[in-house]
DNA sequence: ATCAATCATACAAGCGTTCGTTTGATCGAC
DNA sequence: GTCGATCAAACGAACGCTTGTATGATTGAT
């Protein structure tokens, strides 16, 4: 008896939403206009499926934060598992540039992985529009996926990979070891994370790097 | 909705004679088959939820796991949640018994980590008959349960930030973060390991607190 | 009038769950 | 020892509902 409260959902007729309304509206052009609607519909699905995962999330659910209705969705994507994939990519490619703007210009090896940790939470824990997602998706229903999934993924670790081959790390400690729990601290922070709490994104990823330093 | 057939549901709880029986109520031909069947749904239930999830898992793939039919499980188990929170608890006791006893009579605090770890590796990443299930739930479809599932899991938490809280870092340390670092690295570890790998569980364990020790 | 975009509706499959029934073992009374 | 009675345990077929997806009609701007 899971059943959710989506039961009267009677869409709205308002139409309130009147283009003229809006002054500051993008012009008709095609340029900006042309697939904000599916941009849109990645917003709202990583948003969704952060929070709930892939299949507790439904294909409504999106629609109906989209502001459309179920079937219109696939006028934009032809599967859910396509907007899951479309999600997932650029969620990697949105942290991606942001870890590597942030380490631009940065020479020490541990002070471009503190850079690194940062632009990641920043990411990962701000309110971003593209939320990342980097949970535990060896998820059996998506493995027909897993191969693009993991291929998305690669692209954000080999960067990561780099930058703990520059560590000046002792020889015995095992860098892909170190890699892995590095992105493991850094993956399960939205598990824990809430906005309110005292410390900012920023904050928590100059601590953990802080603990990894030699001292 | 709601229809007025309130029959008697059958029991399915054990609960024969008094909640409480002593000891001397053993049989000694049949005491080691109560409940068999009930650890035995459990331990296919925490194998299929640890790899595909909750949402993923349906009630038939934990009875065909099993041997018997779907509504067979229902005999056993008053709903499919009800199988979550009882595997769940049942790892989380297991794992913290686990951790106990590697800390015990282990002085040193940095030693104590490092049993710790290596106990919850060994546990989470060993073929354990009840694999622990510690993954990001905040899914919103066990948003009932978020309750007792996160009770359970402050039993463990409890142990862990004792284990903290005698470390002697820096006092610039947050040791709330430090923690929930520590146990994001572990938790994120059946993400990426499968059992064929060169490191043991247990050199996991040793070398993520090896990596934390200061030097 | 065209055509991109959305609606409205439908469908088959699968979900958790229920329930009447069946089975095989145990047990007290005869 | 035999025989109903009882019980735990499982079966198998449904139920009501939700899911992802398909499709024809409709809309509104160009």
């Amino acid at each position: 008896m899971t059943t959710t409260s989506t039961k009267g959902q009677r869409l709205p007729q308002t139409s309130k939403r009147s283009a003229k309304a809006a002054a500051s509206d993008k012009r008709p052009d095609e340029d900006a206009s042309a697939g904000a609607r599916r941009r849109q519909i990645m917003q709202e699905a990583a948003r969704l499926f952060g929070t709930r995962g892939f299949e507790a999330t439904t294909i409504r659910d999106i629609a109906a934060a989209t502001g459309i209705l179920g079937g219109s969705i696939y006028y934009h994507f032809a599967s859910k598992e396509d907007i899951f994939v479309a999600v997932h990519g650029a969620g990697m490619e949105k942290i991606t540039q942001a870890v590597l703007a942030a380490i631009e210009g940065v020479e020490d090896p541990w002070d471009r992985l503190e850079a690194a940790a940062v632009a990641h939470c920043n990411d990962l824990l701000g309110s971003s529009e593209v939320p990342v997602i980097v949970s535990p998706y060896y998820s059996e229903s998506l493995k027909g996926l897993r191969e693009t999934l993991v291929a998305q993924r690669d692209r954000y670790e080999t960067v990561v990979a780099d930058l703990v081959e520059a560590l000046d790390l002792p020889p015995d400690v095992d860098r892909s070891l170190f890699r892995l729990n590095f992105l493991g601290a850094l993956n399960w922070m939205p598990t824990w994370y809430r906005p309110s709490a005292r410390l900012s994104p920023a904050d928590i990823g100059r601590q953990l790097v802080q603990g990894l330093r030699p001292r």
